[in-house]
DNA sequence: ATGGTCGCGGAGCGA
């Protein structure tokens, strides 16, 4: 089973590459973040005419998330409360088979010091807590999205020009530590330690062109879930050609 | 330190 996450900040702007992915690449389950549309205007038809089941959690303008599948899924809730009424669509899970997902898509922060950076820093706590109380390391968890954090240097392309900055700020690492405490484990990590593996490339420098990118979207897994995977891909496609986002689709292989 | 480019929505904000 490959399971996708791909921030695609917009979808509908990110429609003709989202389709083109899934056609060529037929993953079973995709998260998204960032799809910037309201539930009423989701593109829906072409993507089930594809096969694919879609449980979406969005809003106006900014954030919105959404699972795609193509086995059924269970179980479906968004929110912290589980209802949706976070003033922020960011938070996502559903069962799908025995695997059970939690789509992100985490606080950028903007500036370590700015209020929106607290924010992050509080809106993460409540994400540890979440999964303490509701996905059992005894299960196949898989929680997945846009962290907007790096873990280590390896994850960064100009190490001491990002020390201490936004996405790579210590008390941000701690707060994805925190999350990942009753034993979820970096997936991408346990198949390959090499520096420089990237799934975001700001559009502002030219990053991508320059190789110069920050992996910031993670599939963090429990034991049974790692027992189960078999590798994760960051497909570098997606971010080249026409229109890209500014993410790169990242895909885990469960056997 | 700032700006650079996108997307949304139709100016300025968020990333």
């Amino acid at each position: 089973m490959d399971i996708v996450t791909w921030n695609v900040n917009s979808l509908r702007a990110r429609m003709p590459r989202v389709l083109e992915f899934l056609e060529e690449r037929r993953p079973d389950v995709v998260c998204l973040q960032e799809t910037k549309v309201v539930d009423e205007l989701f593109p829906a038809e072409p993507l089930e005419e594809l096969g694919y089941q879609i449980v979406r959690h969005g809003q106006k303008t900014y954030n919105g998330v959404a699972i795609l599948s193509r086995h059924g899924i269970e179980d479906a809730w968004c929110g912290f409360d589980g209802d949706g009424s976070d003033e922020e669509a960011r938070v996502l899970g559903a069962t799908v088979g025995d695997v059970m997902l939690l789509n992100l898509y985490v606080v950028n922060g903007k500036s370590v010091g700015d209020p929106k950076y607290d924010h992050k820093l509080r809106w993460m706590e409540r994400v540890a807590a979440l999964v303490q109380e509701r996905y059992p390391m005894t299960e196949k968890v898989v929680v997945t999205g846009d962290f907007n954090v790096t873990f280590d240097d390896r994850d960064v392309y100009d190490p001491d020009g990002w020390r201490d900055k936004i996405l790579c700020s210590a008390p941000e690492r701690e707060a994805l530590a925190a999350i990942m405490a009753p034993g979820l484990v970096d997936a991408l990590r346990h198949f390959n330690q090499d520096e420089g593996v990237y799934t975001w490339w700001d559009f502002r420098t030219r990053g991508f062109q320059r190789k110069q990118g920050l992996r910031i979207d993670h599939f963090l897994v429990s034991p049974p879930a790692l027992e189960a995977a078999t590798g994760v891909e960051v497909d570098l496609v997606r971010r080249d050609g026409e229109k890209p986002s500014d993410h790169a689709p990242v895909i885990l292989t469960l056997a």
